[in-house]
Parts: C-alpha cells; sequence; structure tokens
DNA sequence: ATGGAACCGTACCGTACGGTACGCCTGCGG
DNA sequence: CCGCAGGCGTACCGTACGGTACGGTTCCAT
C-alpha cells in the first residue's frame, strides 16, 4: 500500500479513533461510504470493492485511493457513521428528582432505540466479526461511539444526582452498568444472534415500557429516597 | 452439496457413541470437532477446510463426508461444544430466603464465567458472523443453549420462590432478564467488541463481588421484603 | 486551446479457499 | 491370501474477491 498520497484527502489509519467531523469527508465520499453502509446492511458481510463501487458509481482505484485497502473502506465507513449517534444533553445545574428521572428516561430512550437499529445491529455485527480475526480497531470504535459516548455522557449527571442527593452510590462506574444492564438486558445480543422471536416491531412496541421499567429499577436500587 | 449426506450426517462407525445431548458423533468425529472448535479459537473465524483436516489428521474427503459442507462443520461444532454448557440445578422444593439468594448467585457466577471464556466468546462471535449472512441457525444454536436454557432453568425457580413468597413480580420474563441485565451489564459486548480495557483475569477477579452485587440489586428489586 | 489532475469503467492478475477426484495404505471378514 | 470398505494425503478445479493497470472522459486552470 503507497504510504504517502498528496491528495487533499484525509490521512488513513488514525491509530486511536478520534472524534470524526463530517467535514473529513467529501460529499462524494460520504456518498461512497453511505453506499458501502448500504451494502453492509441488505448484504451482511458481503461487502466487496466491485459491489461498493458498482453501488457508488465510481472506480475501484478510486476507492483504493480514497481508503487504502479494504479495511480501510470499511474503518471510515464504521467511523463516520458511528459519529454520527447524538446523545442527549442534559443541564446539570438543575438537577431535580424529576428532571432527573427524565434524562434517565431519555438516556434509557435512546440507547434501546440505538441498539434496536439495522444500521447499529449492522455495525456491531461488523466490529465482532472483525474482532474474530485479531484486529480490534473497529469494535474500539463501536466502543467508543457506543457504550463508552453514553457512560461519558451519563456519569457526570450521575455524580451530579449524587452531589445534589438524589443518588446515593459509592462507584460512578458501577451505576452506569448497572444502568446499561437494566436497559439493555439480553436485548443486544439476542438481535446480534439474530433471534427470531424479536423483531424489530416486536420491541419498539414496548420500548415506552421498558424505558419506564429501567429507570424506575434503577431509581429504587440508587435513589436516595423513593420519589417521584 | 450431494443430497446423499445430509446436513449433520451421523455416521454409524466402530464402538459405542457417546452420547451429546441429541446428536451422537464417534469419538472420531469428536477429535475432528475438537480440532476445529480449537482452530476458531486461536484463528478467529479462519477456519478453513484444509486447516481443519490437517490439524485433525483426517482428509478433506472425510469432511465432507461426515460434515457436508462447511457449514454443516461449522454447525456441529458449535451443537456439540454449545450442548456442554451445564446449568446449575436447584431444588426448588426447599426454598428458603437463603437457598433462594445462594441459587441466583450460583446462575450469577455460571453465567458470568461462561461469558468471559474463551470458547464462548468464540461461539457468540462466530454465530454473530454467521447471522450476518441472513442465516440464524448458529445463533439459533447459541441462544439455545446460553440465554434461553438460564431462562428454562431459572424462571420456575423464580417463579417456585414467588409461591413461597420469597418474590414479587407479575411477570417471571421480565424479572428473568432483569437479573440477566444486573449480571451481564456490557460485559459481553465489550468482550465481543474486543475491549481491551477488559482482560479476563480482570473481570475474573470480579466475579464474585459483581455475583453478590448482581443478587443483592435482584433481590432488592424483587425480593418480597429487604431480607438476608 | 491545451495540459493535466481526478476519476470512471473495465479488463486483468494472483491468491485463497470450498469442493472433488484419485491413488495409496490399513484393517478385517471370508 | 484376497478383496474391499473406510480413510489418509495430495493434487486439482472453479470461483470469488482483493488489488492493479490502463484507456477514455470530464473539468479546470493557465
Amino acid at each position: 500500500m503507497p504510504e504517502a498520497f498528496g491528495i487533499g484527502v484525509r490521512e488513513r489509519q488514525v491509530p486511536l479513533p478520534i472524534k470524526i467531523s463530517e467535514e473529513t469527508f467529501t460529499p462524494r465520499q460520504q456518498a461512497v461510504l453511505t453506499a458501502a453502509l448500504d451494502l453492509l446492511v441488505e448484504n451482511g458481510d458481503g461487502l466487496t470493492m466491485t459491489a461498493v463501487a458498482r453501488r457508488a458509481s465510481c472506480s475501484k482505484e478510486t476507492l483504493y485511493k480514497w481508503f487504502g485497502d479494504r479495511d480501510g473502506l470499511l474503518t471510515a465507513t464504521v467511523q463516520w457513521q458511528a459519529a454520527k449517534v447524538r446523545m442527549p444533553h442534559v443541564d446539570r445545574s438543575h438537577l431535580s428528582a424529576k428532571v432527573l428521572r427524565e434524562s434517565l428516561q431519555q438516556f434509557a430512550r435512546d440507547l434501546l432505540t440505538t441498539i434496536i437499529g439495522e444500521v447499529s445491529i449492522t455495525l456491531n455485527r461488523t466490529a465482532i466479526t472483525h474482532a474474530a480475526q485479531e484486529k480490534d480497531s473497529l469494535g474500539n470504535i463501536v466502543l467508543e461511539n457506543g457504550p463508552m459516548a453514553i457512560r461519558r455522557r451519563l456519569k457526570p449527571i450521575l455524580e451530579a444526582a449524587r452531589d445534589a442527593r438524589l443518588l446515593r452510590f459509592n462507584s460512578s462506574e458501577d451505576a452506569y452498568r448497572t444502568f446499561f444492564g437494566l436497559v439493555v438486558r439480553d436485548v443486544q445480543i439476542r438481535l446480534l444472534l439474530g433471534d427470531n422471536s424479536l423483531t424489530q416491531s416486536n420491541v419498539e412496541a414496548n420500548i415506552e415500557a421498558d424505558v419506564v421499567a429501567a429507570t424506575d429499577q434503577f431509581l429504587a436500587l440508587y435513589g436516595a429516597k423513593a420519589n417521584s
């Protein structure tokens, strides 16, 4: 693989997954990435360079010029898509029991909604398949933009809530992981494994109930008192 | 694939085959499956028929004769290994608060220990990779021998505990899934994605604490009273 | 206009791997 | 001792796919 191209294209292979802004890729490149993602979602891992080139109406040579090799294209696709996940923003200065509960519910709702989406399932499967080959780069990207992103956003809120005497816990890490478990339960692993009895609509219909239940349970475990 | 050899073929061989679940494999076949599993664990999905044949000191022709095709070999391997997972057995007739707590802890311990094992991670990754190709057979096998097996064993105990007024819940399904979430949290998905910060020994060291914590939390949520 | 950069489409190459064919060896029943 | 079934090892085939090369086209800057 050629190691330097003086083109106005981003450098490949960043060691640590950094936040990717949308200016990182030109519109044309984003169209290619969209095609790649679509193929991933449709065809599972049947992502071939030829297929991407045909779908995006570009030449394979361009793909290799832009992304280096197949792994580079895969990485770019996952990176670009994973960075799109947006977390809810909570104002930590006005924390009340009500605001806390609603914030937690919002986190739970976003988490569940993301997890059951086709795109998320595909990206996680791709990263896991990748991780089965001693390559953890994709896995790290997904982790960084999924669970870790949630953790980064949720932990400060939990700690603020503790400072406001709304929650009680020793380790905010444990509290976060408990919240994650209460929300996700066995949904993600079953979807990743292709459980037939879990259709997306099936889960979707219960999201609200599950969100409320998980939040209630979390507050029952960590709430300073039984509250609204 | 010639249709004379169905999937999951059982060739009647010389001595008495050892019974493994419904499907029986001769010792020689089990040696082949062991080789296949070892290769899976070592090499990720780099499982090639040639590699299995070489490792097991058999000919490729024999592999195809016994297992039909690559998928058949994969299925047989997963089936054979997944069926080895054993669940704790609890005597439902002597349920007390103490026995219940210890039983739950035992379930949690077995679940965690299984999940963090190399073999489990490999099988789950393989099944998920498989599920990314519109094939859910492997996923179903893993589900059936993993989460579903636990559910089958745990739910009767939960219901017995409810009858004994040790637990309180409406849906034993929800109770089971909450237990699963409290125990597994984000450990499995992080391991599947190859999270570097989660070494096996790292998790192993905390198993006991996590088991106790998860059980305590479950009992706090579903126990009839705050009890020992 | 003209040179060149970027890029498309396609043909091409090498390899890896699933699957098959075949020759040879071994153990065993007659 | 013979024949043969089962099985090992290896050579072989076809295909799919990653990666490269190259001619032709568009577009822009000079």
